[in-house]
DNA sequence: CGCGCAATTGAGTTTCGTCAAAATCGGTGG
DNA sequence: CCACCGATTTTGACGAAACTCAATTGCGCG
């Protein structure tokens, strides 16, 4: 069992907010002086080190998160214990929507890479998304990512060969206007694609000798964006 | 090309979907008499024979639609043209509701059985979510709802053995309460499943000669769903 | 009745999973 | 600094599952 929660630091009201770096994408970056009157506990900053779970399924919850940065992972189980990841979150991704519907997480949220998070108290969202349309929309546009991304995952990593699966998911894992990528274990590669460790770590061998890849250092890689792109199309 | 759409009747203002059948789950039932005056173009009722496409991927739309009845599957399509059937919707269910965020459809709707929809103009149900708490939650409870769906479609139908997922997509297509349901064409059920025609055709064979289904007439089973059951757990 | 399309079945090939062994990596302690 | 340990990753050999291609059957409809 891992520890569950580490530093988390309170925020002193909405300035942090106002002034917050990511103000175009964070939850509350549109909200005005009088919506945040309405918020009484306090908006925290959390920061998680890799491994650690943010809650688990099933776990009562009252708030909702936004990704400044890091990443991670969304989990279910399987009937026979075995997990798949449905979901990856980056920057500016909000986790835990579902609790403006429901009382309980739907996943077990495990943190890949050191991830720094805004926790936002459920009902202050709910309350304030009623009488706010700039945060009304942004949920409602938050949703529609998540959707969209649950689509993709489908349509692109858990469908085709293994080779195309892998193609897809180093293209996706690459940081926009690089051609690098980092990649975890193969376990968890593994449970993205819907594919066993062996063939996940027979494919990036493949890919390694093929020059589609090459390991600048330890699951940090240098990609051939061209050619992964002809084996996805192809 | 198919023909895209058919029969549409026009609604007499708000007094039908006040005493629509649905009232429990139709967008537009916890309306009150003033929301209603704020919609200026009348809400329909479409019915769709089977093949008929509603709409396809990046049509620009209007609309938002309840299903009332009948069943339509939702595709994409992948870079080698072939297609995914990524939902698949039901009585209740929205269709379109990324049309609160975009102007264009993520999908191609096609109409698998005959079926009923009601049809919103977008630009009505932005607007009273926002001032109408309970269309509000409502939308909010619905974006939820496709969610969950996809994560199990990920976790159940695209995971595992072909014969666990043919098992959890039969259990998915029992009409609750009964152990009977409806099947369509191999080449759908593949879509669905990420498998060839042929793997589907020869699970369905081999769960009836293992008698889990039993053909009552073309395309209707009885199921073994304790078996079945077992078989997705196994 | 026969045409056309969908579904089924069969045979051979490929891909992927399984099991097992070897190699590599990271951290620990002598 | 090096030896050692456990965990992860890689590689190999084999078998099972699914795909491909092709032939056959079955069904609805003119």
């Amino acid at each position: 069992m891992v520890k569950r929660v580490t530093s988390m630091q309170a925020w002193e009201g909405y300035k942090n907010c106002y002034d917050c770096s990511m103000r175009s994408s964070a939850l509350f970056s549109g909200l005005t002086e009088q919506d945040f009157e309405h918020i009484h506990e306090p908006i925290e900053q959390v920061t998680l080190k890799p491994g650690e779970v943010l809650y688990k399924v099933g776990d009562e919850g009252h708030h909702l998160f936004t990704v400044r940065s890091g990443l991670v992972k969304l989990v279910q189980y399987l009937p026979d214990g075995t997990q798949r990841i449905v979901r990856l979150m980056r920057s500016t991704d909000v986790i835990g929507l579902e609790m403006l519907v429901n009382t309980h997480y739907e996943h077990e949220a495990v943190v890949l890479r050191t991830t720094e998070l805004c926790r936002y108290p459920k009902e202050a969202v709910m309350q304030i998304s009623q009488t706010n349309p700039v945060l009304h929309k942004d949920l409602m546009a938050q949703w529609q990512k998540v959707l969209n991304d649950a689509d993709a995952w489908l349509t692109k990593l858990s469908t085709g060969s293994a080779k195309k699966r892998m193609a897809n998911l180093l293209l996706r894992l690459v940081e926009s206007g690089s051609s690098e990528c980092f990649l975890f274990s193969r376990e968890d590669i593994g449970s993205i694609l819907s594919i066993t460790i062996e063939t996940a770590s027979r494919t990036i061998s493949e890919f390694k000798r093929l020059k589609l890849m090459r390991e600048i250092r330890s699951n940090h890689f240098d990609l051939d964006i061209e050619a992964l792109n002809k084996i996805v199309e192809g």
